[in-house]
DNA sequence: TTTTCATATGAAATATATTTCATATGTCTT
DNA sequence: AAGACATATGAAATATATTTCATATGAAAA
């Protein structure tokens, strides 16, 4: 069954918008791999623990990552199913539209 | 055959980057209908003229629309083999998780 | 070849987003 | 319940993007 809902521009600002941002490229490139705490983040990608939790909290807000908590640690985990075929949409089109650029 | 080739972050950074701009998503929403010119699009959308050139600008540069002279006219269209599956997964995706967003 | 209409461009002004840092909150351990 | 560790939050400082406006370029018509 098709679904046929659409969204209003502003919607599909805000989404976009919410992705564009490269701590946030950062994080999601990371948790494709395996989800992980805020410190364990912050270790490996390099990058300050309050940058990293004001970008998790946003891309939280839009269910790009979900968390558990663990303890003391919070671990997030990204929601594959919405990201994942569209960063293979921009991979395709990239491929096809601009080969020339890395 | 399936293509692999991923893009590096930063070519996503870039590429949501292009997109998250509330000009660009109404130009884009207009083209998904028609093509038009410049001067159509600007009296459509109610958006100045400068304006709407620099965002064609951009999206031009990344492919998503393209463009062809007509006369003095210019006259943009929206390549959508990308971006019209990406706002399906966005309507989807909103669908699913953020039901009481509008 | 001058005028007119259509679009593009550059740069300053403005708006918006990100970063930083001090501190608050929350969860365990003792 | 006090201390230690992990994460979140608010707000000012900073960085980045967008808008605006004056003007340039380009194409067609006169």
């Amino acid at each position: 069954m098709k679904n046929n809902v659409k969204c209003s521009p502003r919607s599909y600002h805000l989404f976009f918008r919410n992705l564009a941002n490269p701590v946030k490229i950062s994080i999601i490139s990371s948790l494709k791999e395996a989800p992980a705490s805020v410190g364990e983040l912050s270790k490996k990608l390099k990058i300050e623990q309050s940058k990293l939790s004001h970008a998790l909290t946003n891309l939280k807000n839009c269910s790009i990552v979900n968390a558990k908590q663990k303890g003391k640690h919070r671990i997030y985990f990204l929601n594959k199913s919405t990201i994942l075929p569209m960063l293979n949409l921009i991979d395709k089109h990239r491929c096809k539209f601009c080969p020339n650029k890395k």
